[in-house]
DNA sequence: TTAAACTATATCAATTTGATATAGGTATTG
DNA sequence: CAATACCTATATCAAATTGATATAGTTTAA
């Protein structure tokens, strides 16, 4: 997905800094998809230049000023422009589609070269950490402020519903399978 | 993983030419990494330059020159010590770890902005998608030869066999509650 | 109190991709 | 049978992206 379309998005959610959209990522996105600062910053100026989006200077007392982004007319239209030209690309990626590098998987196909006990340690770690993704997608609490909107979207409950499913698939998977390994 | 452990790992299960190293990320392992030729073949050669690996040009009658690279001892040792040194590193990441873009969940975030019908379309083309995806893991007739080398491996079965249950999760949960994405 | 971690933007070297160049071979199709 | 498209095979490079670093003040924890 082009970065100004995903700028766009994130935007369409509510008003945001650059650096609450990194938050964006590195929280409930992270799973999903991520921008670098290298590459949100210069969007977003890219985007107030063209006008898709308009930008208010918050001079905070101390901190460096705070630039928060907010998502214009002329935005909204490109966004929905950009996602229907976009969509039927979009199908063939994600789990299972375009894009992945995982390299537990390679970890995995390569594990012959590595010592039995080192395995073990690995495929228990993995089931650990898989188990916190589990309760991190099925918690319920509060988020801070400027991940709420995200949170709160329809779609969300849906990605998060099927990403445990997933998880409690390829958990139970592990466990019944992991012998076949060695 | 760094793309020198890689490409060592995939030549581990036999000598292959650059062009079969991309092919092995194509075919069998595109659904879990990939690089491009840019990044192959300087790698080869550096690998090369540092006796990593052997080489010997197959001149074949009109093709351009087959440059088939062959792991040494020294390169199976530096594999095996990367591999050791970085397993831990690798644990995180992978279907919901690190390093994945899904362009189709980012669709799927942003569906409300696209008219009902669109979203349809898409969903019924993602689950035809994703039952071809299927057919694909489960598939067990003979591969070309380049590609057999991987198919044998006995981890492949495991990741085989992970990756089927994974999309079989997937597809029922679509099938069930694509109705709360609208 | 002092170190660590957080907020906030900006920049840039190094890496990586995706496209293109080159060049001949093979398969398809009207 | 001729034309078109796609396959084998390596190489290179502009453009995009990352990951790290610089800067600088604030807040939290020990």
């Amino acid at each position: 997905m082009q970065k100004e379309t995903l700028c766009l998005g994130l935007l369409s959610l509510g008003p945001r800094s650059g650096y609450e959209i990194k938050q964006m990522f590195e929280g409930p996105l992270s799973d999903f998809y991520s921008l670098s600062f290298g590459t949100i910053y210069p969007t977003l100026n890219s985007l107030q230049a063209d006008k898709y989006v308009s930008c208010k200077q918050h001079s905070q007392s101390k901190k460096p000023d705070k630039k928060v982004y907010t998502i214009t007319k002329k935005g909204m239209e490109l966004m929905k422009d950009n996602l229907l030209g976009d969509a039927s690309s979009y199908i063939r990626s994600g789990n299972f589609g375009d894009q992945i590098k995982s390299e537990f998987f390679l970890l995995l196909l390569f594990s012959k070269y590595l010592p039995k006990e080192t395995m073990n340690t690995v495929l228990n770690e993995r089931v650990l950490y898989l188990r916190q993704k589990l309760e991190q997608f099925n918690y319920d609490g509060p988020v801070p402020g400027n991940l709420d909107a995200i949170r709160n979207e329809k779609s969300v409950s849906f990605i998060r519903g099927l990403a445990s499913a997933l998880i409690e698939t390829g958990l139970n998977y592990m466990e019944k399978n992991r012998g076949k390994l060695s």
